[in-house]
This record gives C-alpha cells, sequence and structure tokens, in this order.
DNA sequence: ATATAATGTTAACCTAAGCTAACAAAAAGG
DNA sequence: CCTTTTTGTTAGCTTAGGTTAACATTATAT
C-alpha cells in the first residue's frame, strides 16, 4: 500500500505513458501542476516500491505490479465517476473532479458494491454482471452507458 | 476551512460533549487511538480557529461556530452512512467505518445530491423533500429508515 | 493536608509532501 | 563540436501531523 498521493503519481505516469509513449518527469509535473523536484522525490519512492523502474536520468517504465496498481487506481475512478454521473446525475466535469477525491478512501469491497448497484440501477440485470473489482471481468460493462 | 485532521477532532469533541456533558484531553486522545500530546495540539489549533473555547488546563467547549462546524460534518456522515447502509446494504459496521473515511473528501454539492437521491431510492416523495445539508430542513427525514 | 496518581503541557524529534534555487546532464541548433 | 536550452537532480527549507519523554498541574485518597 503506498500514500494517495504516491497513487496520484502512479495513475499520471500510466495515462500519460499510454496517451504518449513514453515520458518524461517534466511531463508529469506539468499535469499534475507540481514542481520538478516533487516529481523525482515521487519516482524515486515508487521506485523503492518496485512499482516503477528507473535510473538516474533513465527512462520511467511500469513494472508488471506498478502497471497492475494503476489499473487498479483507474477502475476504482471508473466506478465513482459512472455512479455520480449516471446514477446521480452529476454534471461531467464534477464527476470527474468528485470521483478523483473520493476513490482515495473507499474500499475495494464498497467499490465493488457500488460497481455491482449502478449496473443494476442502469438497467443492466443483476445475473449477467457479478462485476468484481480485482479481477478483469466486465471491465467494459461499467463503462457501457458512459 | 480545516484540515480533516482537525475535523475528527471536532467531530470528537462533538460527540463526546454530547455524551458526557464535559470532556478531558484523556477522553478524546482515547477515543482516537492518538497521544494527549496530539490532541494538545489539536485543540490549541482548532482555538486558534476560534471552533473551541480553551485555557490552559481549562475545560473544553465548543463555540458556536464550533457546533455549527461539527453538526455539518456529522450531517456529511448521516448521509453517507444512510446511503451504504440502506441503499447499498452495506454491513452496519462497515458503513460506519467507510462513511467516516468518505466524507472527508465529498463536496457540500454532491453530498445534497446523494441524500436526495437516498430519499428516492428508500420511497420517500422526492417532491416532500427537498433535503439541503447547509439548513435544518429534514434532518430527521434521512434517519427514519435508520 | 499532603503524598500519590491522574491529567495536561511542552520540548525535541520524526515522516511525508511540498517548495525554491543551484547545479548537473543531455539534447538541439548553429 | 561546442554553446545554449531543456531537462533532471540535489540540497535545504517549510508545514502538517504525529510521536515519546520529561515536566507541570490538578485531583484523589488516606
Amino acid at each position: 500500500m503506498i500514500s494517495s498521493s504516491l497513487e496520484e503519481y502512479l495513475k499520471t505516469i500510466y495515462i500519460l505513458k499510454v496517451q504518449n509513449g513514453n515520458i518524461r518527469v517534466t511531463d508529469i509535473a506539468e499535469k499534475m501542476n507540481c514542481s520538478k523536484a516533487s516529481v523525482n522525490k515521487a519516482i524515486n519512492n515508487l521506485k523503492q516500491n518496485e512499482l516503477i523502474n528507473y535510473e538516474t536520468y533513465g527512462t520511467i517504465e511500469l513494472t508488471l505490479d506498478g502497471e497492475n496498481y494503476a489499473k487498479k487506481i483507474l477502475e476504482a475512478y471508473d466506478i465513482l465517476y459512472v455512479f455520480l454521473k449516471d446514477v446521480l446525475n452529476i454534471e461531467d466535469e464534477k464527476s470527474k473532479e468528485e470521483a478523483e477525491k473520493l476513490k482515495q478512501n473507499m474500499s475495494d469491497e464498497t467499490l465493488n458494491t457500488l460497481a455491482k448497484y449502478t449496473h443494476k440501477v442502469l438497467g443492466l440485470s443483476s445475473l449477467e454482471c457479478d462485476y468484481n473489482v480485482n479481477n478483469e471481468r466486465c471491465r467494459n460493462c461499467v463503462r457501457r452507458k458512459r
């Protein structure tokens, strides 16, 4: 388990990597609105946690663990975003913002329950979906109505 | 606005005061599982924010602002607790635990929306309840089904 | 009434997270 | 190929939150 601050860095690294292929300290700093020094600290910390590979002045690569961790963080975000937007009908931008903050303090179990609930409410049969945060089943399903 | 850590102290002070009448540093430390030194720091900070009245070795009293602030924190907690327990059907203890953590990062607007949604789902006519976090209307209503 | 116990405060320290400013390394352009 | 610019790193500082240990004060009990 890493701090929610480090989770933010990890998530950003994953997203930038998917979007841009490779990725620099400066990119992360810009995206996260923080100093390069802070990013440097964070990536060294993530390295210690074996979530990324990094050598001084080298390239930033996610380890397998790091990638899985990042995916899980994004999964949590998705579940909350869809719930806020499509169940509570909260405005899109607000939903994004709020999902971001909320996912930090929510347990896997509750997220799971929320995901299932969201499915049911959005009209999907609960029988055909037994969504679980920790495996890949039904990842797209929760996004269907977006 | 105070930090979520300070909010926890304030909430605990309010609850202990309602429960026990008067209240000591030791009580707070016990309830929050932290050192008396930390409590001391926190109450001095709350004092600076004019949320409590306190003199060294004296009694701890909430100001009007402090009481209102504490009530608002509890309101948020209530909304989340009821949603988790009665809408998502999450187990009682877990709901409490989770509501505790979640309320820290949720905006007033979203809480409001969630409260209204909860009312509707629990079978209350949305017409007879336009619950709003920042005023007293319908405080009991959200608790009716507990 | 005073010794002892309980309670409250303070000082000194720790960690995480951020920052700026100075420096080092790498990349780009003439 | 060497200067300049961009990028990355490090050192030193700040703040918030917590800790322990030592000390001060207040309360209790004989």
